[in-house]
DNA sequence: CTGTTAGCGCCTTCAG
DNA sequence: CTGAAGGCGCTAACAG
């Protein structure tokens, strides 16, 4: 079992090879500027003490220290962990180390991680931030942050369009007789809440169909389960809710009330995130999180590496994936 | 907008308030050493040019930068998310920050990972590690580590025992009438899998039931569906899989195939993820990762401010949660 | 190709 | 209570 001294310096390695701590820290980024049998002689008493780089001593000097920070509003919500674990990986490939921070849905508590990160971040992903516009332009002053889920001109982001798929679910509703329908919100601080009541408001005026909207705060289950009395209570025969979660909690309080599913009412999700896991299994918007994930962690690295600080607005595209919880207007 | 420049250093704050840079570090560390008169003058100069200590810097100086890494093997299985979320509210009490690490449920990118966290980070919480024991005896002598779901003498650790929920399972299985039982298994390296495993044939041995092993590295629900034609193979009349994903994706292709359940076959799932959310809801034993994430971290806070390096081992009891998955034996 | 010399920004004895 | 001085471990000109 290794002990636990302290860590060799490279003042250590110069010595036991023979040279000065320059030629020892060339040999670690720069070994093309040395002689191979010099790095050679450097690598072997290296091994040999178990030396490794420290890390923060060379932050101090360069201001460079591989980490990103990546912050979402709950890491729990089934949405983001695909997310998270794309923009790890991409991080990984380029030896990026990752901050997560947890907003809560605050922006205060988002505010707060940013700064706590501070000093140790070259780089931060804020996604579906909830912080303001102003706030998100100030902390984009002073390092690259990309956005995803969040449209401010002037910042990269990395936006997933669900209103293409939202508007496919009014058609596909539409299509199967349904004149009046409700719209199931998410969120204030969410963009995506508000790209996509838009789309349902614009897609079923085009279509002439009545559609009223339904806030709710709190995208989860439970709410989902609450709010349906109000939903029905509206007088529509289908509903399209912003997110899969708030659809299930829906599912399972029309299931209580008797209220078949698609016979009697129509349930559309957003996000994909279930799966096939609900019963009736749920229609619902196509999700790209591992894309967006994946693609703003390449924006960044890439702003990171080749100061290409442009001002990008990268679009991804959904659609709608038919499942069973839809279905013809009764009567 | 705030401009781009350089974040002021200590040396300006003490310049502008008429202090020598040693002040000012006090100022910030240890003002109780300070007159208050003192304080106030340097704080407010510090305000003024927006001054904020160089977290680097500090850290190269007193080997402290209050980071930890909590290493998870796949961030996007459902287990892990609501701990993730757990351990960081917990670190954010005592203002740690967290690197977050996604191993892909390979040794080999863990030990990576470690690695590259390195020395930027106090102290590791290793969830469900992959490693082998004497890989995290290892790490463990360099820093504080503290596992949660793998039993390693000597590292504090947290564990989830479902070992008393599975034991109920077969027990309630037992009361509805089943003679012959299949488990499930998980992963190789998971010692939550061997923990249930033994539980299963313990409690059958015990009740006189039969009980075979089928085993199932990838636990998910595609993986879950495929294994299915193999359990009803050995004529059992129900099944304790691994974890509700590998449930659900049985219960799909039970339906698939026209098995009803519970009316002909019973599962039990493990872990209490996915809730009420299947159909029929799933009989499942319950979870505790919320609090195992908590307790993780308060154990490794603990042991970094208090340098209490006692060897812990703590277990969290877990349930069954009968739903509607299980029933009588048919015939 | 390699050594010398300054720092990076902060903390921490040691004096006073 | 406060200042002066050295150092944490490494990188980066600048000379040879």
């Amino acid at each position: 079992m290794t002990s636990k001294r302290a860590r060799p310096t490279i003042n250590q390695v110069a010595e036991a090879a023979g040279v000065t701590k320059s030629s020892v820290s060339r040999a670690f980024t720069r070994p093309e500027m040395l002689s191979e049998e010099t790095v050679r002689k450097i690598f072997a008493a290296a091994e040999q003490l178990g030396y490794v780089p420290n890390h923060t001593a060379r932050a101090l000097s360069t201001g460079r220290h591989g980490n990103i920070a990546l912050i979402v509003p709950d890491v729990a919500n089934p949405f983001f962990p695909p997310l998270i674990r794309a923009a790890q990986a991409e991080a990984d490939r380029s030896d990026y180390c990752v901050f997560l921070g947890n907003s809560d849905e605050s922006p205060q508590q988002e505010d707060k991680l940013i700064g706590r990160f501070g000093g140790q971040v070259e780089g931060l992903v804020l996604v579906s931030s909830r912080m303001s516009d102003a706030q998100i332009v100030e902390h984009a002053s002073r390092r690259p942050v990309v956005l995803v889920n969040r449209d401010v001109e002037g910042i990269p982001r990395v936006l997933i369009d669900s209103a293409t798929g939202v508007a496919e679910a009014v058609e596909h509703l539409a299509e199967l007789g349904h004149k009046k329908l409700v719209y199931v919100g998410g969120p204030h601080g969410s963009w995506s809440n508000k790209q996509r009541r838009n789309a349902v408001r614009r897609s079923a005026r085009a279509l002439g169909l009545d559609v009223s909207v339904i806030s709710n705060e709190f995208a989860a289950f439970e709410s989902g389960r609450k709010i349906t009395a109000s939903v029905l209570a509206t007088g529509a025969s289908a509903a399209i809710a912003f997110d899969d979660l708030t659809a299930q909690g829906m599912l399972a309080e029309l299931a209580d009330q008797g209220v078949s599913v698609p016979g009697q009412f129509s349930v559309v999700g957003c996000d994909d995130v279930l799966g096939a896991a609900t019963y009736p299994s749920l229609t619902t918007v196509s999700n790209r999180s591992v894309e967006a994930g994946k693609t703003a962690l390449t924006l960044l690295i890439d702003i990171l590496e080749n100061h290409a600080i442009r001002d990008v607005r990268y679009v991804l595209n959904t659609n709608l994936v038919v499942r069973n919880t839809t279905g013809p207007r009764a009567g």
